[in-house]
DNA sequence: ACTTGTGCCTATGAATTTCATAGCAACATG
DNA sequence: CATGTTGCTATGAAATTCATAGGCACAAGT
């Protein structure tokens, strides 16, 4: 696997080409949603990204390989890991925030209903979609928001999962 | 070219993975770096990227058939064109401030001096990585900061610019 | 008129990556 | 001791990407 282009040529001073090095892969990024979302097994996240095993194999190893996810054994005997965002993985939650409020408003689906709406812990009402509050105009970050998927996307969620286990 | 992801499947209702069958590629990414920087010739652009003709031409014409660039003709004779963002392209701004944010910090290159500093207009002072402005703590919009690109990142820019011409 | 240069790509074939499908190792469970 | 579960790895065929070359339409210089 000799994908990555983390070679020299990549100690450009621009932070968004380093970045894309590590991130610029939909796989990828569909990945860290998923850790985002709680997800942390590995057939989780090969089922909600609809990836095959290689895909999700040879991208969470890049994720642990640029530190920003991290494998923990959740059970030895059998020995079985769970992936984990590190802090770095943490850290990259505004680009995911920023692409979710784009793809909501501008690439609409089908069906109206936003896929996840958040609310704000500090002032205790809808975060809206902007970097701010849209209730109370405060910064937001993952530590002050609280997620709630909309029905129908749980239910596509909860179909992908099924359709996952049957046919395996 | 059959790469888009377009297809029926992406009807989810996820805005990220609607968000990364159109810009989930570092190609692209990159591509919009440069038309935020200001560029807007298809070579300029090819140079700032390093990416082959196919690769930009392709890309140019996803971005276009997305709605992110429209082309407008700045030359008849011999027909010209350039490459500009819409009104859906300028949104997609915030992506790429944070995803700036995250390698600004968690990427470090080998020299130490930011690529590009903001100022915002309306308090006159640095922007800071955060979505919102670290001097006055408004939020911050492309309209409302001026970017500086510091010396060894235009230096590096330039090398590109020629070398790119040096082997035509 | 004719050579050289510019801007924006397209063509070609080899190298690499991705996808679909299958399967395996290490257990747990009945 | 047969069947199921989890987390992957193996194998080729299909698709994409890369490096390299070139082409087309015109402008400008000589």
């Amino acid at each position: 696997m000799k994908m990555m282009k983390d070679n020299l040529s990549d100690q450009t001073l621009c932070p968004i080409a380093r970045a894309e090095t590590v991130v610029g892969d939909r796989w990828t990024v569909l990945i860290l949603r998923e850790l985002f979302m709680g997800m942390h097994r590995f057939e989780e996240i090969q089922a909600q990204t609809e990836g095959t095993p290689q895909m999700i194999a040879a991208r969470l190893k890049n994720l642990e390989a640029a530190g920003l996810v991290k494998r923990r054994a959740y059970s030895k005997r059998p020995l079985r890991y769970q992936y984990l965002l590190t802090e770095k993985g943490e850290a990259f939650h505004p680009v995911i925030l920023a692409l979710r409020a784009w793809g909501e408003t501008w690439i609409k689906s089908p069906r109206e209903a936003r896929a996840v709406n958040y609310t704000h812990l500090i002032c205790g009402k809808p975060a809206g979609l902007g970097p701010t509050c849209e209730s109370c105009g405060r910064p937001l970050s993952r530590t002050n928001m609280v997620a709630e998927q909309s029905p129908k996307y749980r239910r596509e969620r909860e179909a992908r999962a099924e359709a996952f286990k049957a046919n395996r």
